[in-house]
DNA sequence: TGGTCATGGAGAAACGTATCTCCGACGCTT
DNA sequence: AAGCGTCGGAGATACGTTTCTCCATGACCA
């Protein structure tokens, strides 16, 4: 390339880098000649020399083959997507990486650095990560791993606004579907839940399952539905319960919302059109995966966040808002359905 | 790394890859003392030497910032998850890239090979891709652009055999919902539903619109229940045309399947829950995303694809089955439901 | 005793870029 | 005429691997 252009490789490189002092006739000359030859610099090259690699990592905690989960499949769709393009605007590619098997795939991939969904309390890959000097930002607060800083929704606000949306309809006695795993969404749910049981007076009527178990969940929310203290509605916290409750609900004869409200957290728009249509939570992924990314490209470029002086133990953290979609599942009276009367079939 | 352990660079490389005469003993011990100092080899540095970075890339083509489409987004995800898990599975990961901006992105990551998802006709990016010798495998048959395999749905088959399905059930006059973009996937399907109109002697029903525009699809699907030779069963090329298919028959008064019979396109399961559940086509885009991905990792590696002797023009293609899952919309006799009869509430 | 061979490992080149240093040439000032 | 600043660009080095070549050491055999 450089003998082609009939100058140094120092002129070529920084030709087309725009640096150096080159008057512009020959840099397009420069220019040109690299176009005519299809010729494109070496990112390996370059990153090696540099140090960058413009790719940050996107992983999640898996419960299987599949790099990630199903329970969540909506939500890291979304959040995947909203990353995605957030790291492309500002110049950087995305790749995803399974949780498990750090030797594999990881040692292969020169990474920037790394957004982590979910990590788990003292996470081994993340403290691995960490102590190679990569930035890590996790979606999820992380337990008592060493993050660089972290995006998560406010659960505490929004399950305490899900159970007064409940209390308003009615409800006088709320259960709650929940996972028996150690990550922040359960815990920090859950413990809401049981906070706001104890500051009304109410019993806490819960079951807990394995979240990653697809069938656990329909078990689960038929298991709450049986007790004899049943409750009157239910917040489930994982996307299958609002039709595993359904259909709980269906079994034991019990009318939606008339005698069991119902919410569930999801991003799935199936629960728009459920008989009747659920309620549900929405965390927002979106807004989560492009915040997470932002972050994340601010740390390897070494821009500070502006908005703390000095980074706490866990690095920074920020929580996002959640969002209620309020349904005809929760509310005991329905607003008049938009379907139109039925009239007679007209002809043509 | 190579003096802490009092050895060569050589020995630890061939340590480390299993590679040269070494003795066990300094085998294992090379590799505890890359254990416990945290060393990693730079995978920049492998890349430039190997030429292999072990990265693949996935693009689609879009039709606006996003790196992926919305009209299939449920195809996308499924089918970017598979294609994930399959290039892991090798050893590979697997970066999603925009289709457009060659320059920005493309430049700045090393990649093996590349998948394109839906090549348009003469699609420059492909072109552009193959001249520099990467190889690239795209899903969908390409129109005119050179490509190392391909891999596609029997399009052909499939539409013929809802057309069949729809006829069976009593259609007479089977309308067409399709798009105006010249894509392999919309020209097959509709070249298909005319030839199949040409040979049993009806006239086509059809309305294409842009797919990429959410609001034109339900304005599509109202025309085409408008027109005064009102088809009695309508075959939707998008994922979005069965609810707005749905939306258009319950203003003009038809019912499904009673007098409109409905199948559509699509990979999400929302469409077994909406009333009537409405048949739908799965073009199956977990098998595409692991056939795509194996055949071009197969490529890189070299290994010669077994079926074909001589790829021809376009690279060797291979044709997958689609699958019609079928429900109410489509069935003039409903099989009886399996909703279990109601039983009397049983307390605990 | 000299030659051959296997073993264990070191040396050095090359991958292609970015960047620091330096050099020649030219124009200008004193 | 000598010195100085600027412009345009070349040289050299380092990034950290992989891999080819080659060397030293013994052992074994004729």
């Amino acid at each position: 390339m450089a003998a082609a252009a009939g100058v140094s490789i120092t002129t070529v490189s920084d030709a087309l880098n725009g640096k150096g002092r080159l008057p512009d006739e020959t840099r397009t000359k420069v220019r040109e000649v690299a176009e005519r030859l299809g010729y494109r610099p070496s990112a390996a090259a370059r990153t090696l020399r540099t140090g960058r690699s413009g790719l940050i990592g996107l992983t999640v905690t898996t419960y299987g083959q599949e790099p990630f989960t199903f329970t969540e499949f909506a939500y890291f769709a979304e959040m995947a997507r909203a990353a995605t393009s957030a790291a492309l605007n500002r110049g950087y590619a995305l790749v995803v990486l399974p949780a498990s098997s750090r030797h594999d795939v990881w040692s292969n991939v020169a990474l920037d650095g790394t957004v982590v969904i979910d990590p788990s309390d003292h996470d081994p890959m993340v403290a691995d990560l960490y102590r190679q000097g990569l930035p890590v930002v996790s979606d999820g607060k992380p337990g008592n791993c060493p993050v660089t800083a972290w995006v998560d929704n406010d659960h505490h606000a929004a399950v305490l606004g899900i159970l007064e949306h409940l209390a308003q309809a009615g409800a006088r006695r709320i259960g709650l579907l929940t996972g028996t795993s150690t990550d922040t969404y359960t815990r920090l749910s859950t413990e809401a839940y049981l906070g706001w049981c104890r500051s009304v007076g109410q019993e806490p009527l819960y079951e807990a399952y394995p979240a990653h178990d697809p069938c656990a969940g329909a078990v689960a929310a038929d298991r709450l539905l049986a007790r004899p203290d049943r409750p009157d509605a239910v917040y489930g916290l994982f996307d299958p319960n609002g039709t595993d409750l359904l259909a709980a609900a269906r079994r034991y004869h019990l009318r939606v919302p008339d005698d069991l409200l119902l919410v569930c957290c999801s991003e799935s728009d199936v629960y728009a059109t459920t008989e009747p249509p659920i309620t549900t939570l929405s965390l927002k992924p979106r807004r989560i995966g492009t915040t997470v990314v932002n972050l994340l490209i601010d740390a390897i470029e070494g821009i500070a966040p502006a908005d703390e002086t000095a980074a706490d133990q866990n690095g920074s953290g920020q929580l996002m808002p959640t969002e209620l979609i309020v349904r005809r599942s929760s509310q005991r009276r329905p607003p008049r359905t938009t379907v139109a009367a039925p009239r007679p079939p007209g002809e043509a």
